[in-house]
RNA sequence: GGUCCCUUCGUCUAGUGGCCUAGGACGCCGCCCUUUCACGGCGGAAACACGGGUUCGAGUCCCGUAGGGAUCACCA
């Protein structure tokens, strides 16, 4: 058996966008499983649509998401010659023929049969006499389909499927202007680069029967196929660009995190038993093609959340931080202080507790930055509205300045002392202490909240709020 | 319309003829924990599209119907 080379051919005409995304990941995980090699090829033939910052998006998606292939980028339409060299050799062994009609024409003929409810082959010039063609008539070339038989590829998700060699068009090798198309192109390159399994989207089953025909003609081996299938918006229709589809770095601006979504990816449409956190190195261990499903599957932001909450929970603070120091930076409206940091990084841990995304983050624990006079939230604000509020916040103050120790053995005895020499429940104090010190904001146990904070700026903050 | 593909809880899925009175996860509902919030724990509602076969036995195999999807370019 060969080394396994597997290959991901994004059209550089828009953002890596989800679906992409998860056939670059099975092609990866493929190759990482068999120990074989990933390749990255852009498809940009169409000059026209094709465009250098849709190749740094795909580029950056995949970088971010952490597949990374071998070797370099390859461009498919610096390999134009190679494919014109193809067709002609392909023309010379009377596997393609030259066409003179213009596309007025072929569109012409397309309508007519669409209407007769029959179809159109592209054929006209298949075997028509061509010694009366003036020198210098431009022609396209097109591929000659055997017109009997049918052929059978073993796709590795789909199964056995068959269709007959007359349902194959005369499809166009090389347009009039002698540049080749992407039929011809793909097959080329994937010959050329040793690709053995060609991974890619349902849409393009159909053509893996038209590409047969080329490595045939050209008495190539042929790769094997697997199509999986579309991802779906959450009502069930396909993705687009223009229905919900988002490129790669929308999921990255969200703030979910690349593991989160490598995983949740994977289980769309793949799964091994009843496994659902499944970290690379196992995945790497389990992909195989059989386990992939051959249904198109619903893109869930709410399962997407749950993973990326788990993520989150288990992610080294430092790196939360850094991955969010600069939004932190916009929310407080300065870049955080070394001071701001330490306490950032000591109260993530309970902040990414409850979060989902990483500005979830970013909002809790930006009360831990100096931003006093503390904006208060509705709930905290009403809670501070109360009744003789800020006579027992004053109490409270003169009770915590007395501390020496600044600790979480200090602090709540302190605070129960309190309370009970003023005879209220712990609650009553607790509430309204943990609505002025963090303005609302979840994190955590109070205690440990204060603790964080400092004794100054708690004392500030409670004063703050003592104040008319 | 032609061709091809698909069809298990709302969603992602397990299931490869008996282990299925169909399992897990997200979401939803209830309870517990609790100084807030969340996490967590426990429990619950929730699906084999339909109709025929084959078989002692079908979610699992075959056929049909319905529904969904893909594709039919000198785009990729």
């Amino acid at each position: 058996m060969p080394k396994v080379v597997t290959r991901f051919a994004p059209s550089p005409t828009g953002f890596l966008h989800i679906g992409g995304a998860r056939t670059a990941l099975y092609n990866w995980l493929f190759a990482q499983h068999h120990g074989g090699k990933f390749l990255l090829r852009i498809e940009d033939t169409d000059r026209k649509r094709s465009s250098d910052e849709a190749i740094d998006a795909i580029l950056h998606g995949m970088k971010w998401l952490g597949l990374d292939w071998d070797g370099e980028a390859v461009s498919q339409f610096a390999q134009a010659e190679r494919h014109r060299e193809v067709a002609y050799a392909m023309l010379e062994s009377g596997h393609a023929y030259k066409c003179y009609a213009t596309p007025e024409e072929i569109a012409e003929r397309r309508d007519a049969a669409r209407a007769n409810g029959t179809s159109f082959r592209g054929d006209i010039w298949r075997d028509k006499d061509t010694t009366d063609v003036a020198e210098g008539t431009p022609f396209s070339v097109r591929i000659k389909m055997p017109r009997e038989g049918e052929v059978t590829i073993t796709d590795h998700v789909q199964g056995d499927v068959t269709v007959q060699n007359s349902e194959l068009d005369d499809m166009i090798l090389l347009r009039s202007d002698g540049t080749p198309t992407y039929m011809l192109s793909v097959c080329v390159d994937d010959h050329d680069m040793g690709v053995t399994h060609i991974i890619r989207g349902d849409d393009h089953l159909n053509n893996a029967f038209r590409q047969y025909q080329i490595y045939e003609a050209m008495g190539w081996d042929v790769p094997e196929f697997a199509h999986i299938p579309l991802i779906h918006g959450p009502d069930g229709k396909k993705l687009s660009k223009r229905h919900g589809a988002l490129g790669v770095e929308a999921y990255e601006e969200m703030g979910f995190l690349p593991e989160a979504l490598r995983n949740y990816l994977l289980r769309l449409g793949w799964s091994h038993g009843d496994e659902e956190i499944i970290s690379t190195s196992q995945a790497i261990e389990w992909f195989t093609l059989g386990n992939v499903g051959r249904s198109p599957a619903r893109f869930d932001f709410d399962k997407l959340d749950n993973l990326n909450g788990h993520y989150l929970r288990n992610t080294d603070s430092k790196r939360i931080l850094e991955l969010i120091e600069g939004t932190l930076s916009d929310a407080i409206g300065h870049a955080p202080t070394a001071e701001e940091k330490e306490k950032v990084i000591l109260s993530i841990p309970a902040v990414s507790e409850r979060a989902k995304r990483l500005p979830d983050i970013v909002d809790n624990v930006s009360c831990f930055c100096n931003i006093r006079p503390l904006a208060l939230d509705d709930k905290a604000a009403k809670t501070l509205s109360g009744d003789d509020i800020k006579t027992m916040l004053s109490g409270v103050i003169a009770q915590l300045a007395g501390l020496s120790d600044w600790t979480l053995d200090t602090i709540k005895p302190a605070i129960m002392e309190f309370a009970e020499a003023n005879e209220l429940k712990l609650g009553k104090v607790m509430q309204p202490v943990r609505a002025a010190v963090t303005g609302g904001k979840q994190t955590g146990d109070l205690i440990d909240t204060l603790v964080i904070l400092g004794k100054e700026e708690t004392l500030s903050r409670l004063a703050d709020q003592t104040a008319d």
